[in-house]
DNA sequence: CTGAAAGCGCTTACAG
DNA sequence: CTGAAAGCGCTTACAG
């Protein structure tokens, strides 16, 4: 075999094996049309070539791509150097899941200013895109319908599509703050607040707010004696939010916060105040992020399966590429009791 | 307009600007050589059409991709489920110098032991591959030079390809190891131990060692006085290490681990033993990953600058990929004190 | 400044 | 079981 010049192609083994670039093609793809003989041959010259087909021009002639696009997005005043461990943990899982389906998956990070949308599947780099990102829910839906009315695959974590649940994995966010909420009732606690946006513009936080008021109810508490406050999903959104709700003149024994990121920097407002975690105040989050059993005290907080989560985006788009019935799913949150809560033994 | 079945093509456009493909072809690629009138005309159409160039064919025309491929290694013997924080901050980091330079990047797990290494340049699916992982460098080695034989285009983080430095970004671990030494020395510190593997099969631990070796041996304090121990880049190796040295009755007042992962599992098993740190025993860590700083003692460790080694890893290959001379960078470490090492105020 | 034509490397009816 | 041929949707010499 003489070394070829540039990249072997089908028709290179095709000459060399004396058969056709039909022939070489089907059997490259293990199609039962061809002759054991003939098969073995084509595999053995592809290999010492190092052959690869070239996805292009297959993709190209299939219309497909085999490649799915993952769209990361991120509040923009989030500092740009770092990005959501919860979603980092995802990527993680998504990116195994896409492996093992024989997947490609194309990473990109967008501003929710962007527009994002459109040009993934439309220019045929994937066949279907992943959605994943906290922001705010209303500029988000938007860019959802645009999404809908292109018939565009995809899926996406947290929010439901107004109407088409089946785009959507998620926490049972609710059933999650109704866990932090009856654990908090537990140790004793009485007068509660809550950190985190409880609107429409941030649905999953809000049914996580509305869990745990529905425990509290439960409990005989009114909704009117919860503090709340807004936050996005950064440390420094709980520090700030905390000292306002101080500046507020608002006191509790109790906080719940809308995720992991929030509670660690609530903590830290908490502690630099001369208040102690969780002897003057318990505290839970959300998500169970790696630096959760980091913190001091280690938080208690309300665990999303990433793994599931990640497996189920994958395997639910590929369905809906197929045009095949996708399960609903919701993921059922766990609370993972740590020190924070004042509940385990430190 | 009438909408059109499928997606809209080049002729489409063509057909209802009334002039030939080549030129909408030309025009959407914004050719000085279209009139532009025409070319208004043409931007118009398009986008009325939602259309978007087929990545396929073009990439099949051009011989081009537009696409870097990250290929993400670990251990095999860490737990599937979690990725070393470290590689997450890279990923995010080189995502965004992608991003930024109008390129996709494709992202994929990758099993030491599986033919990862020739599949993604040749088969067309990226101009060239990122490599990023730990792992058992003389293993490693064998892959990288199938690359550098079939003239694949990468770069990877950390272990240089023997005699091609061009290959690499690293952080100059030599520098980050006499920094830790030195710092520790500062403390008063006499008796030292090393934690993670100190052999060519782990060129970036062993650089780390022997930098630490250089400081204490300027101080007076011999090589062979140091205890040593394997790990690889976990906590669970990390806490293991520490009860094997202490089985083997070595005793030491600081601690340099090869990473901060491997920080926090010493950590815990010293002081499941009683001991306490940074009082009976410093400890120092490298990578600087966001738990590092909500470690109880807070981790002082080495930190590498992760957002400047993804921007230049993203930089690099994308000149080798255009045969263009590239910087050697080597990233400077910082040592970034915080209470593990008992110099701050706690 | 514009058009007709070739061709990138495959896959897949169609025919035998 | 195999081959000849068409065609996926572009880009880019070549010619005018």
């Amino acid at each position: 075999m003489t070394p070829l010049k540039g990249k072997a192609t089908s028709f290179d083994i095709a000459y060399l094996a004396g058969v056709s670039q039909s022939t070489v093609s089907r059997a490259l793809r293990d199609s039962p049309a061809v002759n054991q003989e003939t098969k073995d041959k084509i595999f053995a010259i592809a290999k010492q070539l190092n052959y690869k087909v070239d996805k292009n021009a297959s993709n190209l002639r299939k219309q497909t791509t085999g490649t799915l696009a993952l769209l990361l997005f991120e509040d923009p005043t989030v500092d740009e150097s770092q990005i959501n461990p919860f979603f980092l943990a995802m990527l993680g899982s998504i990116t195994r899941a896409c492996s093992q389906r024989g997947h490609d998956l194309l990473v990109s990070f967008q501003q929710l200013s962007n527009d994002w949308h459109a040009d993934y599947e439309d220019s045929k780099k994937a066949d279907g895109i992943i959605l994943l990102g906290y922001g705010d829910y209303k500029d988000y839906e938007e860019k959802l319908n645009t999404l809908l009315a292109q018939q565009t695959h995809f899926v996406c974590w947290g929010a439901e599509v107004h109407g088409h649940p089946e785009f959507t994995i998620r926490s049972n966010n609710l059933q999650g703050g109704k866990l932090a909420g009856q654990h908090l009732l537990q140790q004793g606690r009485k007068r509660f607040a809550f950190l985190g946006n409880a609107s429409d513009h941030s649905p999953e936080f809000l049914a996580r707010y509305q869990g745990m008021v529905h425990a509290l109810e439960q409990a005989g508490i009114a909704e009117n004696t919860v503090a709340q406050l807004d936050a996005i999903s950064t440390e420094q959104a709980g520090f700030d939010a905390i000292n306002q709700l101080h500046a507020q003149g608002k006191s509790f024994d109790a906080l719940f916060c809308a995720s992991d990121l929030i509670a660690i920097g609530a903590i830290r407002a908490l502690q630099k105040k001369g208040l102690k975690v969780p002897e003057d105040v318990a505290v839970v989050g959300f998500d169970d992020i790696p630096v959760a059993s980091f913190s001091s005290p280690a938080l208690t907080t309300i665990q999303q399966n990433t793994s599931l989560a990640g497996e189920m985006l994958v395997v639910n788009l590929l369905k809906l590429i197929n045009h095949q019935p996708v399960e609903l799913t919701e993921i059922q949150p766990k609370i993972i009791v740590r020190h924070s809560c004042g509940a385990a033994e430190r």
